[in-house]
DNA sequence: TACTAACAGTAATATTATTTAACTGTTAAT
DNA sequence: ATTAACAGTTAAATAATATTACTGTTAGTA
């Protein structure tokens, strides 16, 4: 069999990404890292680096005096595409310290994902008992979910609702119990909002000075002090809250505040 | 050699991953559609299956009409943990649909990240050119980072400073410039504002009703009106961000305002 | 300088994993 | 009653991996 990236078996593909992985995070590898890596003999990883170095040459070459393999950067990952979200669930991995400032969880009970996914997946209607902003105390509704949306700062289920007939949005955290599977019946089929895309034009606050806002528009990459962006009409009023969009009279509205902050405690000292 | 979860071999342990993943989302596996997801043999799938049956007995059964492995939701994973962090990255191997509300993104140069992470792996400093908040217009400094830090927002990186002889965070987006590793030379032991946590107290905003308070309560999963959380005295900032925490004096800040919305519009309209 | 430890690489053989090919058994649909 | 679509099985052939016992290079050190 000619060694080919698209024949290559499953697992031999997820060998071949942790190997750039490593090499993208680290900037080199041992063999024998690599060794345990894989939990693989010593002779087997010498065989599955060359096999790397056919499918890449001049990817990597070994530096006789680190004796390790070292990365060549201007050649491209056959294998692996590094992402930020990567580092996140494989810094440990490597001696790489990443911290993701973590937002306090909010209430997502994984059986409740769980379930509505397999209504997505088997195309079916399920009922939930949900605590909206109107019936706090919670009402039974028959929905037929659609997509997973996660915004910034908990995750919802679009789905159509039997109930009120129409899409609608709900928080996970206020589904309070959820039911068995039953045939969708009849939903509407397009999700109007959900496909509409609008153009938002974000600025830098006029208020800031000149040189404040330059700095903005290069965090944003703004071209011409703008940044578009397309942004789902369903999920509109997301953006407002991510980033404080809300007219002047509106932003002291309590609903935009949901929370505020009472004493603060140092809790302990830690050093190093 | 005995069947044992923990003497398996790295590829046997991202198999019966594989495994547990697909039953969680999916609720049920047909050996014939496993064997496409690992490329293997019909044969050896099978036997791949009954590997995972002995290791967790009664997980799974298979029902005779569907002709599928059906999960048994009561026993536990034994390699698979769920989160939906997973469901977003192997939705599309699904037929689950989410989707990631996409926060515009910033500026997070993927060779900068590198270079970072690198520094960090081989304990090294760095020099950057960073344009920050008083120098708006950039300036070279040398920096030993020990920490990427995720927040809602944007990425940091946490690093001794050597120019200003402290501990600093530095915005990713706001490096225009990276250079070579150089040993780190001096660098104070601890970063104390690190090290050091807060215990915050939310809430719910007082000006909202009792019912809408509940709702808050219910989501944020507080204890007697009252959520706590633990945050590092150093990201103290990014929290009250992400909240719209600052006192009532402060919030028309343009600071904590960055962007301000022009225009919108309709982009298009896509029918299902 | 000579020795050693710590690596990487190799070759031959043994062992284990996987495929291939040709089957059986069960169920739902027609 | 027949068929298609699955799951399961067996035996032989092939491929992947481990084991064992080596060689070669480099950096550090006595």
């Amino acid at each position: 069999m000619a060694l080919d990236k698209n024949n290559l078996k499953w697992d031999a593909i997820q060998r071949m990404e942790e190997i750039e992985r490593c090499l993208f995070w680290q900037g080199s590898l041992g063999r024998t890292e690599l060794a345990l890596r894989l939990k693989m003999s010593n002779p087997q990883t010498t065989a599955i680096l060359k096999q790397y170095q056919e499918l890449n040459p001049e990817k990597i070459s070994l530096n006789p005096s680190s004796k390790r393999y070292e990365v060549n950067d201007d050649k491209e990952n056959l294998f692996y595409s590094p992402s930020l979200i990567d580092l996140d669930t494989h810094a440990n991995a490597f001696e790489i310290h990443s911290h993701t400032m973590t937002p306090p969880s909010r209430r997502t009970p994984m059986y409740v994902v769980r379930d509505l996914a397999r209504a997505i997946f088997q195309n079916k209607s399920i009922e939930i008992f949900y605590h909206s902003h109107k019936d706090p105390n919670g009402k039974r509704r028959r929905i037929t979910p659609h997509t997973f949306v996660n915004t910034t700062q908990r995750t919802h289920i679009r789905a159509w609702c039997h109930n009120s007939d129409g899409f609608r949005d709900f928080i996970i955290g206020r589904i309070s119990d959820i039911g068995d599977l039953s045939d969708p019946g009849q939903t509407r089929l397009s999700d109007e909002a959900w496909h509409t895309l609008l153009i938002l034009k974000l600025k830098p606050n006029p208020k800031l000075d000149q040189a404040q806002k330059k700095l903005i528009e290069m965090d944003f990459e703004m071209q011409d002090g703008v940044r578009e962006i397309k942004v789902k009409q369903a999920l509109l009023w997301y953006y407002f809250e991510l980033y404080n969009l809300w007219p002047e009279h509106q932003i002291q509205n309590p609903k935009h505040q949901p929370v505020i902050l009472g004493d603060i405690e140092i809790m302990k000292f830690l050093k190093y």
